[in-house]
DNA sequence: CAACATAGTGTCCAAGTGACACCAAGTCAA
DNA sequence: TTGACTTGGTGTCACTTGGACACTATGTTG
């Protein structure tokens, strides 16, 4: 203990998990990997942190840099050590969870030379080193945080219809909702601005288009306030 | 990013919120530094990350060492790596959230010699590095926690009364619950196994106790049950 | 045996949750 | 233009849950 700088170290990189949602549903991104090893693999993209930066800054650069993404939501998740997890030796990752406007992000999911593809996270190709395991791990974070903090809101365009936010509670918690219910509870938290605006382009009735309330949620978030569905 | 090894890394450790708990007060495990920097300050038990140990693993080990505790309950808190959080240079930390019952380790808080104490955890010292709030970070995790999974059984020891239970509530929620409503809502969980023993040595009419049935648990979870207090 | 300290127990009201079905409005095609 | 289709939007009632509230029971001590 009395020369720090004796100690062999791991080797420590971030990795992230960045959901996506469209009509049909829930989405991941992978990017397809160019190197040795699980060369040609897909898995979340993510890489080494540098010496001068925070955790949460190597997460956001990688994203970038890989994706082209900047991320609404971003937050840690877990950190993944397992002597086993990489071939290479050993490397311990801190996983991030981070949700994105898909609307934002379509067109260029691939920048730089990389392949990258939003895939649907019931149906992702096998993922390279223990990327199932994170992916699972953050699957189970956004269902459990969907349950008591507004955050869906971050994977929806910015006016969103009332349907379209119960189908995005219904994919994430996997069960479907009542309509009628699912509206009271979320109107009763009066997170919602109600716009003069409709939905464009659909071949029936349209519905009214909404807005979350961002300021109006952080004065009640610091007053103690509860947003359990 | 072709030439892993290459590399800067920084080091990695563990550190440890240990919570304990008496008949006055939720305490937390700290211990008197013998090096550079911070030398005699207090800080979290923890150290370095062995390259052929896991993170769990690397925490237990260090409890071991340094306090010879073996936690009933332990799990990754959050990871810290700000760049200036170490004086010494880039050292990241994995945190660990630990709670033992401090009737099996009232009396060698101490092994080593290093020198490990309890404190209440609304008054400690000041701490060394960033312990300060990463003991925050691990009282947010109780107090959330602790409303949604019987975690706080592992601080109790194995035979305990209801006025117990509901003073540890309160310790950590700090706030005064109902006795008759706490008494029904634990009770309705049936979690708790009712002894056919009442508490020794107390000057008044002596509270039945009560076992904390972890087959049960474990069954009920795995159905997907609901524990919120 | 009186004073004390804590154990243990039930009711009522308010709020919240969940089940449930129909009319409204706009589009489209014949 | 009209009828069929598609989704939007709305209220009630039964039940459950959460929270406020006060007294008797039992054992100890001086």
């Amino acid at each position: 203990m009395s020369h720090t700088y004796e100690y062999p170290r791991p080797a420590l990189t971030v990795d992230c998990v960045v959901f996506g949602m469209d009509e049909e549903d829930l989405k991941v991104l992978l990017i397809k990997r160019g190197l040795e090893p699980f060369l040609g693999k897909w898995a979340l993209p993510g890489g080494f942190v540098r010496m001068e930066e925070s955790l949460d800054d190597a997460a956001r650069r990688e994203l970038e840099e890989e994706a082209g993404i900047r991320p609404s939501h971003l937050e840690q998740l877990f950190t993944f050590g397992e002597p086993g997890r990489d071939p290479r030796g050993r490397v311990v990752t801190v996983a991030y969870f981070a949700l994105v406007k898909l609307s934002d992000h379509r067109v260029h999911a691939s920048t730089d030379a990389r392949e990258a593809a939003w895939f649907s996270v019931w149906d992702t190709p096998k993922l390279a080193f223990d990327h199932a395991d994170i992916l699972g791990t953050a699957l189970q974070r956004l269902k459990g945080k969907v349950r008591y903090q507004p955050i869906g809101f971050e994977l929806l365009p910015p006016k969103f219809t009332l349907t379209q936010l119960q189908r995005l509670y219904e994919m994430i918690l996997e069960r479907p909702l009542d309509k009628r219910n699912f509206r009271k509870k979320i109107l009763s938290m009066e997170l919602l601005e109600e716009l003069d605006e409709v939905e464009q382009d659909v071949s029936h009735r349209a519905a009214r288009l909404y807005r979350f309330d961002h300021k109006k949620y952080r004065q009640l978030e610091k007053a103690g306030f509860n947003f359990e569905l």
